[in-house]
RNA sequence: GGCGGGGUGGGUGAGUGGCUAAUACCAGCAGACUGUAAAUCUGCCGCCGCGAGGCUUCGUAGGUUCGAAUCCUGCCCCCGCCA
């Protein structure tokens, strides 16, 4: 491989890159002028993208921009035998229309990132609805429990005495026979996925292929700055997330976290990336300037540039100059009698006093009138700017009734 | 098949008859401070009630008791050890 190829390839092979193996294979492959076939994974009971995804989605895209092929396979069958992934959580079986549906959610998201003209997405009953059971004696009797329990996730838990079904033994197996069928290049996945992509490359070596290659990406810190972005942890950003959110939540991750999203998420170069980290080791500028930038630029990837100058502008408006935003979600507060979906208690009337709480419960802005109350005696309430105190308080047409830092509700009188 | 352990509020996990809506920690929320960052401090953190207070909650269904998360019985579920 020549010095030119080397640098050609530095940002792809370098930057936001956990692990290749083999890297100098890798390489190789790149310079033979083939088209590569890019293996993606996918988990039907796991429909939705977050930024965590999308550091590999985006390595796929890098891919394809040089001319490379994406196989996207719906794990519609290994969705149904549980992931071991941590602990062994078990899975409900999905039902045919609800993992077809999850794909459609999926797919919506993933082609935000990945071009669509160039994947073509397998299912993988296409060739596991044909198995017997002998197809998956013959396929489990190419490996050992020793071999399996090199993965760190069994190792540990069988050496705890915690449980291990035989069926999280299969899925590596599946998985691996996935890179069989679609005779992949190159596999793709998180550090977490290092165990089962390994097996893929034995499997194929097995069956006469060439081994793909792996391609791990770090896992994403969440937005709590400490354990990894997950749904379940609730410290995510998703992708299909509102323009205002997504900017939002990017300005809440911590300090330290910024040069990682930068690499990870953005093309911003590495050269202005030095001088991000000189500045911020020199204290010189504010780093909130390069946090809305980092904002920016993820919502911009999503939503597009005007959306997420909107989002900025209003992130401006709202924290920095405590501003009303400009669009707040609305109550229709019904004078008389009762009325359609956001009913309010009829008794109320616009220009009398409310009893503030209640209403707010009511209206489901809070949700339950004990918390409404918790909040009113933190003084965490406003009304037209002023923070509510009473009980009771007057409330207007076009009132603007704030909860606490963020929560807006303007109130619409309907009667 | 045998023996044993366990199911408590979003999570971890105390509590073995009244002082327990239920220790503690985490998460969360609010206020202060700020750069809606982090850190820190303060308060809150089942539902209803202005309040005194009431109601519902500790796998589930019954029972004992003036009174049960705590005792008894059936059932469901989880886990370990031995075979």
């Amino acid at each position: 491989m020549n010095r030119l190829a080397n640098e050609q390839y530095r940002p792809l092979l370098k930057r936001g890159v956990a692990e290749i193996i083999v890297e100098e294979e890798m390489r190789r492959l790149l310079g033979s002028g083939r088209k590569l076939r890019l293996k993606q994974g996918f988990d039907p009971s796991h429909p939705d993208i977050h930024l965590g995804h999308v550091v590999g989605l985006r390595k796929l895209r890098q891919f394809q921009e040089l001319g490379h092929q994406v196989i996207l396979i719906v794990g519609d069958w290994t969705a149904q035998i549980g992931d071991p992934s941590g602990e062994s959580v078990t899975r409900p079986m999905l039902s045919p229309e609800e993992v077809r549906a999850n794909a459609e959610t999926y797919m919506k998201q993933f082609f935000k990132v990945v071009d669509r003209e160039r994947t073509r997405v397998v299912w993988q009953s296409e060739w596991f609805g044909k198995f017997n059971l002998g197809d998956v004696i013959r396929l489990t009797s190419k490996f050992t429990v020793a071999q399996m329990l090199q993965r760190d996730d069994f190792s540990k838990r069988h050496t705890s005495g915690r449980p291990i079904t035989i069926t999280e033994f299969l899925y590596p197996l599946l998985q691996a026979y996935d890179s069989v069928v679609i005779e992949a290049d190159v596999e793709f996945g998180g550090t977490d996925q290092k165990f089962n992509c390994l097996v893929g490359r034995e499997l194929q070596q097995m069956m006469g292929q060439p081994p793909q290659q792996v391609f791990l990406v770090p896992l994403l810190v969440g937005t709590d700055g400490s354990q990894k972005m997950s749904k379940s942890l609730g410290n995510y950003i998703a992708v299909d997330e509102p323009p205002n959110e997504m900017f939002g939540k990017v300005m809440s991750i911590p300090d330290n976290l910024m040069m990682n999203y930068f690499e990870l998420l953005t093309d911003v170069s590495d050269e202005e990336l030095e001088e991000f980290r000189k500045e911020m080791a020199s204290d010189s500028v504010n780093p909130m300037i390069w946090k809305k930038r980092l904002a920016y630029d993820i919502t911009k990837q999503f939503h597009g540039p005007k959306a997420a100058q909107e989002a900025q502008d209003e992130f401006e408006g709202v924290f920095q100059r405590r501003e009303v935003p400009e669009h707040v979600p609305r109550v229709v507060y019904l004078r008389g009698s009762s009325g359609g979906s956001s009913t309010l208690d009829a008794s109320l009337t616009v220009g009398h006093e409310v009893d503030i709480t209640e209403f707010l419960a009511n209206a489901k802005v809070i949700k339950s009138r004990s918390e409404a109350k918790r909040l009113l005696a933190q003084g965490a309430i406003e009304v037209d700017g002023k923070k509510v105190t009473a009980n009771t308080v007057r409330i207007w047409d076009g009132s603007i009734i704030k909860v606490g830092k963020r929560r807006f509700v303007k109130i619409v009188n309907a009667g």
